[in-house]
DNA sequence: ATGAGTGCAAAGGCTTTGCATTAGG
DNA sequence: CCTAATGCAAAGCCTTTGCACTCAT
């Protein structure tokens, strides 16, 4: 499965004149290893060897070639993930408290009605869907106990 | 409609021992009139009596007591709008190619059945749910016209 | 009066960019 | 070889903050 990731991010990389370098390389383990989207710092530490500018260049290739998912899930963090088609479609938990983000899937009954839904939608203003996001917003486990709701 | 706006907004500003001043009561008068959200320079354009720094401190009074909602739509451009219990609750359509906001109102029926499946989904992770937004995300007519998907 | 609100300018934090160097194909 | 990629440091951009003044209650 990670041989397939690594080559399927290759594959994209190739087909825009880039590179598959060791450090998108590394940086691509590292989301396939990640539960959640992280953010640019975590992502540092998680890849200590790929400095701050090149982390942020690198990042936006992957953007730009489809392999990494760019997205601002709570204040205004940019938050890091493999694009969806490797890990599958899912939306996120966002927790208001702690600001921590996680990945769910919903069932596809589900997602069948709500893409039938928002594609008849947004037709009557003459746009064109290419896809949707959901953040589910709430306390995780931990803030909820705590009572600590810091927005 | 206008008067009660800004009584909701003035009621919910002197619960937190705010005041209704006119810097509020421009942008909110502003915001009740733009039919999309905006970025705070838009919001600044708008309202070119409020400098910089109030309009930013102003938002985020009304952010915190809830008359207005922040958030992030596409790049990471804070948008503002009037919080959902005014215009009703909605979701956004984000034009990926110029960036654009829409509001679109999902069918009650679809929110419920939506609703259920989320709650559901969150519980299992030991999540409370408070809320939920959903990004149709896709190109406006004009974008897609002009056939520049500029991501 | 008395604390909230305002304004200017300066600082802050995340992200991007200029430029010379290195390395991939 | 030739272009993309890298690394450091410096700049950029949106946003926040310090401080003194003004306004509302």
């Amino acid at each position: 499965m990670t041989g397939d990731l690594h080559q399927e991010a290759a594959e994209r990389l190739e087909a825009a004149d880039g590179r598959y370098t060791r450090q998108r390389r590394a940086l691509v383990e590292v989301l396939g290893t990640t539960p959640h989207p992280v953010t640019a710092e975590e992502l540092h530490a998680l890849a200590p060897s790929v400095p701050q500018s090149s982390l942020y260049r690198n990042l936006a290739v992957l953007v730009e070639t489809g392999v990494v998912h760019r997205f601002t899930g709570h204040g205004d963090l940019a938050r890091f993930e493999l694009a969806e088609e490797l890990p599958g479609h899912h939306h996120h938990l966002v927790c208001r408290g702690c600001g921590a983000v996680a990945d769910v899937e919903l069932p596809d009954p589900v997602e069948a009605e709500l893409d039938r839904a928002l594609v008849e939608l947004a037709g009557v203003e003459g746009f064109t869907v290419s896809g949707h996001r959901i953040d589910i917003v709430g306390l995780c486990a931990r803030c909820d106990a705590r009572g600590t709701p810091v927005p």
